[in-house]
DNA sequence: ACTGTTTATTTAACGGTGTAAACAACGGGT
DNA sequence: ACCCGTTGTTTACACCGTTAAATAAACAGT
């Protein structure tokens, strides 16, 4: 008896509007603007709503990071999977990381902020595992077909790690000598593929 | 007339002591933990006095992220000399740059943060220029040794973004399947090297 | 229809923050 | 001895995250 608790899907749908406000009030104000009590105005609520659907504020960032993570994830996909050529597969990929943290630079900052959470949950990890897993599809199918050659983990991390640090710097304005993103990006990634290059006329 | 102005040397010493009381204070608490008032604690005057030598908040973070980077240089520079050998050198830069992200991860966050400042001051981009001097003078050196080969900017640029990335997606704990740093920073850095290596047997 | 009870949301309050303005303390120049 | 400008503190304000109490809403039983 008495008023009946919410449906998980009525939970669901709201903790996806605040994941929603949250993320166009990142674009708005920017991390310093996000403050639960502008976010409750943009949801027409109290302030302390939320603590109904999230722990703390911390549960809220984690899943905006999740999201964030997901939508990443989508661009990535998206844009590779608009290329046949397993090369271009690369670049493709490449242009695509910068080009999300570039047009959705709160996201991307969001999702890779090397700041408070020390410690992540499931959910965040999960997704950035799928993130992940659109880098390591198009290095393995490049090694399936020959462009590429070694361990496909390892030649994987050392394409996400040269492609994540321009982007870094970039948005760090930490890229010297007034050299561009849009320079060192292509000089990167055409270096790690020369690196793992098959040797010339090799078989296997 | 009137109560003697403070000496240049008396200012420039109280902002050291601010930027150094916020430097131990972001070891301690962390970033959220750095407040004017508990810094005004641990220098012993009011929570308002910094700002009779800085504008701001903000202004204060720059100047601790300029220190920051002076830091960082000198850390670079400190472990690159005591090698000999050029290729020697580069190795021990990228390992350099992951021993201070790693020893001092509060300095770190504070130089790179890709967060609030979106503007920086003159000091900041100086400082950050330094460190940057050493990343090229390791490079540089290991292209007129015939151990890479190249323009060298382009090639240090690249020798850059490959260890930031791999120190970035470390503290974001975002390297994926169990790989740690210690496993990716060497490939990338082999990897790098690879790519530049001069062609064999090649003259001039 | 009313009541009782369980839940959802709002409201009020607390301790904390950065910052601006009012305030007191002080020391040379007149 | 009296200003007066520089320096630092105190006070005040608006905002923040968070928690506890108060209120509103929705059902079951009578």
């Amino acid at each position: 008896m008495g008023r009946p608790t919410l449906s998980d899907a009525d939970v669901d749908a709201f903790r996806r509007a605040i994941v929603d406000a949250s993320m166009t009030l990142f674009v708005e104000r920017g991390f310093a603007g996000w403050s639960l009590r502008a976010l409750a105005e943009k949801l027409g609520c109290s302030h302390a709503t939320p603590y109904r659907y999230f722990d703390d504020k911390a549960a809220i960032f984690a899943a905006v990071r999740t999201e964030g993570f997901r939508r990443f994830a989508a661009f990535l996909r998206e844009r590779v999977e608009r290329e046949r050529d397993e090369a271009a597969r690369l670049e493709a990929l490449a242009r695509a990381y910068f080009a999300f943290a570039e047009q959705q630079p709160s996201a991307f900052k969001v999702t890779f902020e090397i700041g408070q959470p020390e410690l992540d949950a499931d959910d965040v990890v999960e997704a950035a595992a799928d993130a992940w897993s659109v880098v390591l599809g198009v290095v393995s199918d490049a090694v399936a077909a020959g462009v590429l050659e070694g361990d496909v983990q390892d030649v994987a991390h050392t394409m996400w790690a040269g492609v994540h640090g321009v982007v870094t710097l970039h948005l760090a304005h930490k890229l010297a000598m007034g050299r561009t993103a849009d320079d060192v990006l292509p000089m990167v990634v055409d270096a790690l593929v020369r690196a793992h290059a098959p040797a010339k006329g090799e078989k296997r």
